[in-house]
DNA sequence: GTGTATGCAAAGCTTTTGCATAGGT
DNA sequence: ACCTATGCAAAAGCTTTGCATACAC
């Protein structure tokens, strides 16, 4: 899907990459907004929705979702990895690395591409706090 | 969470609970009402939302979202399982077992207490269709 | 100067809730 | 008979869209 005209390079978007990039977390919706508005004030719902969904578009981010979560929004392009949700801190992580074997999960007839892994228990500062 | 009253045995619970049986694999709310409302065609939306919670809260359902799939229920009690969704004909299956060693998965002092898998690619009847 | 992206408000979905009544016990 | 669960309609989210204007180029 090739984009006919050229992206323009607004303050607003801008400001949405930033939030990620100060974030190093999946974020929601209302955290984009809130996180955003404090780099540009007038920052708009709306605007957040369109620019989400063209980050995806461009690859930039990835959509997640999960049953209570909701949806999240995550940087791409930084290797496959896994999520950790803390059912304590309500927090999502990012997991380096892949300890799958996808040739061992399906039965025989089933083509594996791609996998999705959520792990759910218990983060080393609520351990510990 | 106990309940104080006892659960009634109602017929619209019923249907909803025979439309999983009849489908064994995961379904969408609209597809519980529309197979529902062919046992009782009385059956109205706000019913099934109230007996998808119920069925949850006692453990029967399960709830499983995706990014792109959306919210979707199943059956409990069959064990521990993966779900592979087919991207040619959308369907979601349960594949039996777990190719996945929990200790393996996590840094050092992430207490992981359960894991949900969601593979991606393209089912048998598809392969040969 | 031209035309896309933004802000605002309204519309569209999906899900939840209040209320009168049917129906399970 | 009692009182919960249902159906209906309204309300409450969350997300998308139309339109005038700001602003990137």
């Amino acid at each position: 899907m090739r984009r006919k005209t050229k992206r323009r390079n607004t303050t607003q978007r801008n400001a949405i990459e930033n939030v990620f990039r100060q974030h190093e977390r999946p974020l929601g919706v209302d955290e984009v907004l809130r996180y955003g508005r404090r780099l540009v004030a007038s920052l708009n719902q709306s605007t957040v929705y369109r620019n989400l969904k063209i980050l995806v578009e461009d690859g930039w981010l990835k959509r997640i979702s999960h049953a209570s979560l909701g949806v999240l929004y995550e940087r791409t392009g930084k290797g496959h990895h896994h999520h950790f949700h803390c059912r304590q801190c309500n927090r999502t992580f990012e997991l380096p690395g892949c300890a799958l074997k996808e040739e061992d999960v399906a039965p025989d007839g089933f083509i594996v591409e791609d996998h999705d892994i959520f792990l759910f228990g218990i983060c080393p500062s609520c351990v510990s706090g």
